[in-house]
DNA sequence: ATCTATACATAGACAGGCGATGTATAATAA
DNA sequence: TTATTATACATCGCCTGTCTATGTATAGAT
C-alpha cells in the first residue's frame, strides 16, 4: 500500500471526477471503489474524500442530490457538470505530463 | 507544464536522491537539470529545493561537503549516504504502485 | 444487547511547495 | 561606468490538502 500521503495530494481531485464522468455516485461508494479498485494499495477514509467532494460541489465541478436508497438509508448522489467534464480533461492530461517527468528523473540514468 | 503544485508533493524527495545516486551535485545544478530534463514541466525553484536537501541531509539520507568551483564560487556538494540509497529504493518503489494505481483509476471504464 | 457496516459530516494537526526576499560574486551588456 | 543577468546559497510565511479522531444516525447480524 501507499503509506506516503504526500503522494495522495492532487489526485484525489481528477480521480473522483473521473468515476463521476462515467456514472452517478455517492461518497461511501466512492471510497469502497478506489480502494477495491487499488487493491489497497489506496485507503481512502471519509476524511479525505468528504472534503474533497464539498471542495468540488463549491468549485461546481459537481452537483449533489439526495436520495433514498434501497436500503432505506439516504445518500447524497453526485454527477458532473459541464464544468466538471472540461477540468477533468485538463486534470488528465496534467496528470500523464507529470507522471511522464517523474518516470524521466526517476530512470536510472541522469 | 504542470501548474499543480500538490502533485509535486512526495516526489521531489525520490528524485534528488536519485539523482545523487548517479554523481555528486550542488544545488543549483540540481534545480536546472529537473526543468531541462522535463523541458519546463518541472520549474523548481530554490524555495522547493533547498528546504528538501535540508531535511534529506537532517534525515541523513544525504551528506554535504563545500568546494570551491572552477568559476570560483563555492558550491555544497551532496552525496548520497547507504541508508538514502536504501530509502530511494523503497520510494521507487512506492512511486510505481502509486502511478499504476492512478492509472487504472483515470482509466475510462470504471 | 453488542457489534459491524452503511452513510453522512467536520475540526484540528501536520507538513511540504512556492512566492518573495535576501546576500554575495562574476560576467556581460548598455 | 553602470545595470543587468547568471550563479549559488538561504529562509520566512502563506496556503492548502490529507489524515486522525470524533460525531450522528440507522440497519442488520451475533
Amino acid at each position: 500500500m501507499v503509506a506516503n500521503s504526500d503522494l495522495m495530494r492532487g489526485v484525489a481531485e481528477p480521480i473522483i471526477l473521473n468515476f463521476l464522468n462515467n456514472k452517478k455516485m455517492y461518497g461511501y461508494e466512492i471510497i469502497k471503489l478506489v480502494n477495491e479498485k487499488t487493491n489497497n494499495a489506496f485507503q481512502w477514509k471519509e476524511g479525505t474524500l468528504y472534503p474533497c467532494l464539498h471542495r468540488l460541489e463549491a468549485a461546481k465541478l459537481i452537483e449533489s442530490e439526495w436520495q433514498i436508497a434501497e436500503n432505506n438509508k439516504p445518500r447524497k448522489y453526485y454527477t458532473l457538470t459541464r464544468k466538471g467534464a472540461a477540468i477533468l480533461v485538463e486534470k488528465k492530461e496534467e496528470w500523464a505530463v507529470f507522471a511522464k517527468s517523474v518516470n524521466v528523473l526517476l530512470s536510472a540514468t541522469v
